[in-house]
RNA sequence: GGAUCGGUAGUUCAGUUGGUUAGAAUGCCGCCCUGUCACGGCGGAGGUCGCGGGUUCGAGUCCCGUCCGGUCCGCCA
């Protein structure tokens, strides 16, 4: 037997035991004739104590940081005892050791605070996992799988695996694609996600099913995104959106039960993808903390049903021209209130107005006006306004003494997509984003349908299986998906179908979205026409589920998670990288394996990739 | 496809307007040490300054190219 005990366990009550651990050398402390050895295996460290006779062994066989030991002895209350450790009462005196594997010296030291840089650390990636930081990662994700399968498995969803080999339909990420050798010439794609095969699944009657799932996209990585990750994949039959929403908010409410001892008993907020775009700038607002945008002006097809407030701007469709060229040419100008920023300094504005031109954020500059505390204006375009004017602004604005508006303007997407940036930097700044606080949104309405500038059509938002909103039905089938120009998509009515499709929000972070799908054959049909395909090309594509439709599908709709970032999410990393044992850099390499690589002209030839 | 930051000892980094033999900490090796736990003390080894080219009397430092890594934009139904 190699241990009766693990390096975590051992305590005061187990004094006088004779036991036997393994693990990995931590640390040796060598005092002429006695040694303390640091042993540590996953489960924790135990101090090790040799005596003058052992000691002598090292002599001949020096021990080093990593090498693997066996050491048998007795459980001894510590003279000395050290509060930092859970097994810091005792200590092991060793009677008899062995080592069990040598170690060449680590590239960097194996502790929390280690010395290695990232670059290093995934190259030795084996040794990082046995790091404690990286450990807790791991531990984490695991809790975070096992309370999800916990939930859905009581509430009667089933796992059931679906193929990795399956066909490409280039709609959405690019594929990454496997030739097959029985089949010259032809490919395999991985899948995206199990879309079709879990909606198959549903016609096949397993009306609750979920998968833990690893789904693959060819596209270009981030700290957030890796080429291969994983999803919480779930589908439901005779389902709603308002079952799902309360279906999965129970599964996320239930995680941070589990795994952070968080009751978030209150439900869910709830928002529309117009309202999120309207008041934050973004499809998933972070909600912890308000500075919501003050809309000064915009243009009216992209928020219709906000015509009045467009009026009644002081910069807006009422307003005449302030003469300020920047904001009289603009399409759209929206303004935050930065909180008790009054008295920021020429400097400190100059830095925020360089941090929204670099190129990230693009904006050619940015306008403020300072809310003094003794009841003045101090505005960036004081010779174009006067003090009425700011007043009336900043009244609009609803700023209070001490605030400091940011207005940005420029063409609508750009400006808007920046504001948010704005506005989440600035909440970083003021503290306002608190690792420790958590705040769920649902993101509803989504828009069903996206204009392509590139090859100028309409995609599919979310995915081609979605459904339109039932009021929205009729526009889909009675008008014709053709658009003439880029200008005039927006007041294209496809702009305006909004679907049944909703995200799930974490802190400014999306981890999931589903949607209710389209079960008859017919609506399938002309989603695929809208989305510019003819009718070979669809039945060629997705011949399968249409077919499948005519068979008696049921009403549906699901969901799907993205794992590693809601475990880096709750684990208060922005990197899920920290919460994969073995990821791959953001070029999409395996530093470790040193992957992807050629490969034999043998196998080349073999799948008559070259003859 | 684009922007940006970085690459100097095993490791993490410093290195001034271009100027003598490129430093620190830590790790590693050796000696000393019976209560340490970030042990301590003394000593030592360790560098193609990512790579290639250029400017210069002289390049870690400036210029061009290239490779590698981080972050971001585009992209990610």
């Amino acid at each position: 037997m190699y241990r009766t005990h693990t390096c975590g366990e051992l305590r005061i009550k187990d004094t006088n035991k004779e036991v036997t651990l393994a693990g990995w050398v931590q640390t040796v402390r060598k005092f002429g004739s006695i040694t303390f050895v640091d042993l540590r295996d996953r489960y924790g460290i135990t101090q090790l104590l040799f005596g003058e006779e052992l000691n002598q062994q090292f002599d001949q066989q020096p021990l080093g940081r990593e090498f693997v030991l066996q050491a048998k002895g007795t459980v001894n209350e510590r003279s000395n005892k050290n509060p930092n450790l859970p097994t810091g009462d005792i200590e092991i005196k060793v009677s008899s050791f062995s080592i069990l594997n040598k170690s060449v010296t680590p590239p960097f030291t194996i502790q929390d605070d280690t010395d290695g840089g990232d670059d290093l650390r995934m190259k030795y990636r084996f040794l990082d996992l046995r790091r404690n930081a990286v450990k807790k990662n791991l531990e984490l994700r695991y809790a975070v799988n096992r309370s999800a399968r916990n939930y859905l498995h009581e509430n009667h969803f089933m796992d059931i695996e679906t193929p990795f080999l399956i066909k490409s339909t280039p709609e959405g990420a690019r594929d990454f694609v496997v030739p097959s050798r029985m089949n010259p010439g032809q490919f395999y794609a991985l899948p995206q996600s199990p879309q079709t095969f879990k909606q198959l699944l549903m016609v096949s009657g397993y009306d609750r099913y979920y998968q833990v799932v690893k789904c693959f996209r060819d596209e270009d990585l981030r700290a957030d995104r890796q080429p291969e990750f994983t999803q919480i994949d779930c589908e439901m039959s005779f389902v709603e959106q308002e079952d799902i929403l309360n279906m999965f908010e129970g599964l996320i409410k239930r995680i941070f039960k589990d795994v952070k001892g968080i009751d978030y008993s209150e439900p869910v907020e709830r928002m529309s993808w117009d309202d999120a775009m309207w008041n934050y700038g973004n499809d998933k607002p972070d909600i912890r903390f308000g500075m919501k945008i003050t809309n000064l002006k915009f243009p009216l097809m992209t928020f219709p049903q906000y015509q009045s407030v467009l009026m009644d701007s002081p910069l807006g469709g009422g307003a005449g021209g302030t003469g300020f060229k920047v904001f009289d040419d603009a399409e759209t100008i929206v303004a935050i209130n930065v909180p008790h920023a009054s008295d920021y300094t020429r400097k400190q504005t100059d830095e925020l107005i360089e941090w929204v031109k670099r190129p990230q954020i693009g904006m050619g500059g940015m306008a403020f006006v300072k809310v003094n505390n003794d009841g003045t204006y101090k505005s960036s375009f004081d010779k174009f306004i006067n003090e009425e004017q700011l007043k009336t602004l900043a009244a609009y604005c609803k700023a209070e003494k001490g605030d400091l508006i940011l207005i940005l303007a420029g063409a609508e997407e750009r400006t808007r997509k920046a504001i948010s940036e704005l506005r989440l930097e600035m909440g970083e700044r003021l503290g306002l984003r608190k690792k420790d606080e958590f705040k769920l949104l649902w993101v509803l309405d989504f828009p069903l349908f996206e204009y392509d500038a590139e090859s100028n059509r309409w995609v599919a938002r979310h995915h081609p299986f979605t459904s339109p909103k039932p009021a929205h039905i009729e526009i889909m089938i009675n008008n014709n998906p053709v658009i003439e120009n880029a200008v005039k998509y927006l007041e294209h009515p496809y702009a305006g179908i909004k679907a049944n499709a909703y995200d799930m929000v974490l802190n400014g972070n999306e981890i999931g979205g589903g949607s209710i799908r389209i079960f008859q054959r017919e609506l399938q049909e002309k989603m695929f026409a809208a989305l510019g395909m003819s009718k070979e090309e669809s039945l060629h594509k997705f011949g399968f589920l249409l077919g499948a439709f005519e068979y008696g599908a049921p009403p549906h709709g699901g969901i799907a998670f993205g794992f590693d970032r809601l475990c880096a999410i709750l684990g208060g990393s922005e990197s899920i990288r920290d919460f994969i044992a073995f990821p791959k850099n953001n070029a999409g390499r395996d530093v470790m394996l040193d992957a992807p690589s050629t490969i034999d002209e043998k196998q080349l030839v073999e799948l008559q990739i070259k003859t």
